[in-house]
DNA sequence: GTTACTATATGCAAAAACTGCATACCCAAT
DNA sequence: ATTGGGTATGCAGTTTTTGCATATAGTAAC
């Protein structure tokens, strides 16, 4: 499923047009967004937690030619899925 | 940042009452959620992708004790951020 | 207020992710 | 409808993450 189509089922879920249902969507996202720039961690109960990971700087290689790289430190974002989301998918 | 706080936020941007900011929050996870039981991913563009992975079987270990485990094959729900996602925490 | 969930901390084995890069593919926006 | 761009895949080898049991503390939900 892609977004198009997300939004597509919000709308008849929620009785609003496409367009409402995009802007509402994307405000969705842009919230917890700005709460992760922030340096905040996003809690949803029953659904997950979305963090921002710190990755230490590191050597790497290329698979293709054995050649040791040196990788910067990043940031990126994680999910941790709920017990109830894990319950679903293991039963 | 927790659910009640995101809905809260929510509530203001999309001019809503909290309780439906709260009913439409949850008719949207609950979306997502629906999907990916149905052996479906969901991308969303600009923000990443939601896929149920499934682990294999492996030895785990009670660190209390130190006694191994066997840990059965299971599915959890992985999150990988878009590159516009990663693009805002690296630069 | 009371119940439920979540984070944490512990040691350690094995799965999985990460790296560059080319190709194929599918989506999004023009 | 076309096209540009993000995304998936495969490759190997090293780093990183995962998740086991369990109690407690803190937070959130109802």
């Amino acid at each position: 499923m892609n977004k198009k189509q997300l939004v597509a089922k919000l709308s008849g879920s929620l009785n609003l047009s496409k367009a409402d249902a995009e802007r509402t969507f994307d405000t969705i996202t842009n919230t917890i967004l700005d709460a992760l720039k922030g340096d905040d961690s996003v809690k949803i109960a029953g659904f997950g937690t979305y963090k921002v990971a710190k990755r230490k700087a590191r050597v790497g290689r290329n698979p293709r030619t054995g050649e040791q790289i040196q990788i910067a430190a990043s940031q990126k974002v994680k999910f941790l899925p709920a017990k109830a989301l894990k319950e679903v998918f293991n039963r």
